[in-house]
DNA sequence: TTTTCAATGCGAAGCATTTCCATTATCGGC
DNA sequence: GCCGATAATGGAAATGCTTCGCATTGAAAA
């Protein structure tokens, strides 16, 4: 039991919990399927999960991959993000900071960032409706610093509000 | 010309200037849904919109009604907004107040609000990350003053994310 | 009025996601 | 270690929202 691993060893815990605290089962494709988005950089869509799970072990279905995500979601460990192209995001949750999103709209670059203010303003302002917070999403977009020194050519993919495959992760405290 | 209309009419110049600009044409059936959506509460979807249309003239189709909402958002006169159920709702823009959206995680009611502390801090956090803002979505999710007091019963529809599909609206400047 | 080409509306196609269901596999109990 | 109940799987089909293709219609410039 290798210092290094402890990170993964304890979110692989908290998944064996959740599943026998639901009666469900462990099988060897939902732990494929965890250690492989452990192992991921975040962002990435349940269609992307599947073709790295796919290299591995060929015999696993779409289908188990989105049960797995949502399951995964549910026990904490993974976060559902939109970044506006009608797909669904997911980001590891579990020991990792909260945090918000700033996107280009030029290139699609992600920067990921915290603001304790924003979230202290967002509390009162539910409290102040009557409302007890559970959670949100803030997104923010504009163009970043590389995008607006560029020639104003914007990218084709993105020209009706289409994002782009590839996302830069840039995590930045505040 | 009444002064009641006036507000109409507004709109109503705006989208004949933004079809002109574009080189594209005026039709009976973009007038009238134009019109419909005018008279409409905020938040609802293409189809919902789609039927309204059908009531006065059946014979407008799904996709006129998904073009022409798009064109109204390009002319500033409608706004998309996701709640997270994977339907683009479709709110007034033009002459209506930027805001945000708090919503019921019980019954799904939506409550509109304006802080403009948030809104600065957001401006603040862009630029700090080389970001010229154009845009931004937040959403605040919690459990309302009403769902609160009742028993902890959680609405069937609302079990795995799913969203209401009647909305209560409420503006509330701050 | 003629001409041009945008707009329409239907059905079909896309795309992400979910459902169906027959088959497989887990895990508690014997 | 073997059974048996039943959860999990995966492939195909279905779903729900949105867009596309295309033949037809119609707006508006000439």
């Amino acid at each position: 039991m290798t210092k290094i691993k402890e990170g993964y060893k304890n979110e692989k815990e908290i998944f064996l919990e959740h599943i026998q605290k639901a009666g469900l089962r462990r099988t060897a494709q939902r732990d494929l399927i965890l250690e492989i988005f452990l192992k991921t950089e975040e962002h990435l869509t349940s269609e992307d999960l599947y073709w790295l799970v796919q290299k591995q072990d060929p015999s696993v279905g779409h289908t188990t991959v989105y049960r797995t995500l949502k399951l995964l979601t549910e026990a904490g460990l993974a976060r559902e993000v939109r970044f506006g192209d009608n797909k669904t995001y997911y980001e590891h949750h579990y020991n990792h900071e909260h945090h918000d999103h700033l996107i280009c709209t030029e290139c699609g670059k992600v920067v990921e960032f915290f603001s304790p203010e924003i979230e202290a303003m967002q509390d009162a302002t539910a409290h102040k409706f009557g409302f007890v917070p559970t959670h949100h999403s803030l997104r923010l977009w504009g163009i970043c610093e590389d995008c607006q020194q560029t020639t104003h050519e914007s990218h084709p993919s993105m020209a009706s509000g289409a994002q782009p495959r590839v996302r830069v992760k840039t995590v930045v405290g505040s």
